[in-house]
DNA sequence: AACCTTTCGCAACCTTTGGTTGCACTCAAC
DNA sequence: GTTGAGTGCAACCAAAGGTTGCGAAAGGTT
């Protein structure tokens, strides 16, 4: 019934770094490997792989520019990432209710019971 | 202004086997790491290794039953996962939002430019 | 033009994490 | 008490995230 997650999207979100990275171009627009390593607290290497792995997943795209690369976000594929965090979400809470549901029944069965 | 989210909590459901499991216990109950791994694609052992993870962030508990040892989620915490989830989401979301606006207007002013 | 600086990509290496197999232990049932 | 299912622990492997080191290309300076 639910989740046909694209695994490769839910794993290239699940990375805090990643997270990271994906707010930082949100709020400060186009960067590269070398502006973003600045702010995050790993090598300009490992932001480089971690950009790689966005960018297959397609969440993010490059733009050479020079001898820079400027990175940026898809902004179609980020909202299609967002439904389906949202949708798992939404999965889980919508089972979480309903085995609430079904417990409260339980338990006003028995004080019925008790009640007898 | 958002995610100062649990790093923790996000790797353990970032997991797409954890992410099953979880997904399981919800629709099925309790179950144990033997059960779980027979509807799952890797070993008993590996099973309970993200038992142990999930138990540790405290997504689910276990319960000893003679020999067995039945896990049952936390349905307080999940919850609280999945706010975290759809939180992140909504900022994200938000931004996209966000650009786009700033977008529009830029187009809006180059065109009134342009009209000139 | 020659030089220096910045940015990048590649390769080697280390550590952690997810996965496996193998083995010893416990508890229930016969 | 022996047998069988369910666990836990340890050793071992492969992939992923991270680091350092190096050489190459693009841009600025003199």
């Amino acid at each position: 019934m639910n989740a046909v997650v694209d695994d490769e999207l839910w794993s290239a979100i699940g990375d805090p770094i990643r997270r990271t990275m994906i707010d930082l171009l949100l709020a400060d627009g186009p960067g590269t490997a070398t502006s973003l390593s600045r702010r995050l607290p790993v090598t300009r290497q490992a932001v480089s792989k971690h950009l790689a792995v966005l960018d297959r997943v397609g969440l993010i795209h490059a733009e050479p520019a020079g001898r820079e690369r400027h990175y940026q976000v898809d902004e179609a594929q980020l909202a299609r990432a967002v439904a389906q965090l949202s949708a798992v979400g939404s999965t889980w809470d919508a089972r979480l209710r309903r085995i609430k549901r079904i417990a409260e029944t339980i338990e006003r069965t028995r004080t019925n019971d008790e009640g007898d």
